[in-house]
RNA sequence: UCCCCGGUAGCUCAGUUGGUAGAGCGGGUGACUGUUAAUCACUAGGUCGGCGGUUCGAGCCCGUCCCGGGGAG
């Protein structure tokens, strides 16, 4: 992988990863295909919309389908039928989301599975050698994603341990070809930041990721965590910003120097009926759209917008239809991959800052307006 | 005409020895941030078919009428 920063516009960058599989404009943000399949989308739908690069899950893929199956596809991308670049979670974010249902050691993570109820280990290597299996074009290393709310004790020895599991997952990495990214953690205290994000660089990646946030914090909480992570980190490295996250989550980390991003929120709320739109949100469930025959939004080009109208989404969601999860899945990756190229451009453009300022006066029509 | 079942929320139904009503679905609203999520949470709806009676107290017991569904003739 290379990495290019072509231009800046204050803190943002615009720029350029390079894989084998192909490239990915930056800032960028990443659908999330968890099981091999972002939902709902076929990958040429997926390519369509102007996403370069999605993700997968260690922790899920490797309990289903398995290892031995995605061996015999050589990976990941023959398997699931797409060919440009992927980036695989290690399962860090399943030792958070999954805490019910895990021992942590030194050692790794025992998880029992949501499946079958079966214990699974997970440690550095093993997340690192399924990644490899997969066959990702960036791996993560495994990391612990630090529970919220966390005493600085606690988000202290978290931190820690994902920084020695971070060099572990270094070691095992070798010479692989693959990308590998760091983690910096460190909760919601900016000295276990600052911390974090200097011993990862030592160890040295090929990227690196801000994690542990997204996690129930206060959006302010999480701004001044990035303000406390960023500068330390190397400017000719990409910088992705995990989970994150609603659209001005992202415009907010963009502004601050953030090169890549994944979120299920896109997908995820579109199957539950909440679409965004250049002028807010839109909850097509609300009875106000049973007989609306205007588009999610008139200026908007996707698919979901040019044929079908709000009564008829709402229709389909009422009742159920498989349709109406994929009309909106493909509207939601529509504005999202819309955004992150308006972004790209004003950087480009050195116009970011009135950029910002007129989608937040768009985005602050609430849903009488939108409507 | 007689006999037997039923009649409780918009729908389908629970309601213990009588102590002033619940569920599921449907409706409405809200949440979802490296997916255990086509998910979850909250909420609004009922003079318990009508009228009498017994009782301190009736959705539950008694009488009667009305409306469904079966059966007999």
């Amino acid at each position: 992988m290379e990495f290019k920063v072509s231009q800046q516009d204050g803190l943002a960058r615009l720029g350029q990863l390079k894989f084998a599989r192909g490239e990915v404009d930056t800032p960028a943000f990443m659908p999330v295909g968890t099981y091999g399949t972002v939902k709902a989308m076929t990958p040429e739908e997926i390519q369509s919309l102007g996403a370069q690069i999605i993700l997968g899950n260690t922790f899920h893929l490797m309990l289903r389908p398995g290892m031995q199956i995605i061996e015999k596809f050589n990976g990941l991308h023959d398997y699931m039928n797409w060919q440009g670049p992927i980036l695989t979670d290690s399962g860090g974010y399943q030792v958070f989301s999954l805490a019910e249902m895990r021992k942590l050691t030194e050692e790794g993570v025992t998880f029992q599975s949501p499946i079958d109820g079966a214990k699974v280990f997970l440690s550095p290597e093993i997340a690192i050698q399924i990644q490899q299996t997969l066959n990702s074009d960036v791996i993560m290393v495994l990391d612990e994603c630090t529970a919220h709310p966390a005493t600085h004790e606690q988000a202290k020895i978290s931190m820690e341990l994902s920084i020695r599991w971070a060099q572990r997952c270094k070691q095992a990495h070798g010479h692989h070809p693959a990308a590998l990214f760091g983690i910096v953690q460190g909760g919601m205290y900016t000295d276990l930041r600052e911390q974090s994000a200097k011993q990862t660089i030592e160890i040295g990646f090929d990227g690196y990721a801000v994690g542990g946030l997204s996690v129930g914090e206060q959006a302010q909480e999480r701004e001044e965590m990035l303000d406390a992570t960023l500068p330390f980190l190397p400017n000719d490295a990409p910088r992705y910003l995990m989970g994150v996250g609603k659209p001005a989550d992202i415009v907010e980390a963009v502004r601050r120097g953030v090169d890549m991003f994944d979120c299920v929120i896109p997908t995820r709320n579109a199957r539950t009926g909440f679409l965004y739109t250049r002028y807010g949100v839109l909850k097509i469930r609300n009875s106000r759209y049973n007989d609306d025959m205007r588009p999610i939004d008139e200026s908007c080009e996707c698919y979901t917008c040019k044929h079908y109208s709000r009564a008829y989404l709402r229709h389909l969601d009422k009742c159920g239809e498989i349709l109406g999860l994929r009309l909106n899945t493909l509207h939601n990756l529509h504005y999202y991959q819309v955004l992150m190229r308006e972004l790209r451009q004003a950087i480009g453009e050195g116009k970011l800052q009135p950029y910002i300022e007129e989608f937040y006066r768009l985005q602050s029509h609430n849903e009488e307006t939108v409507a």
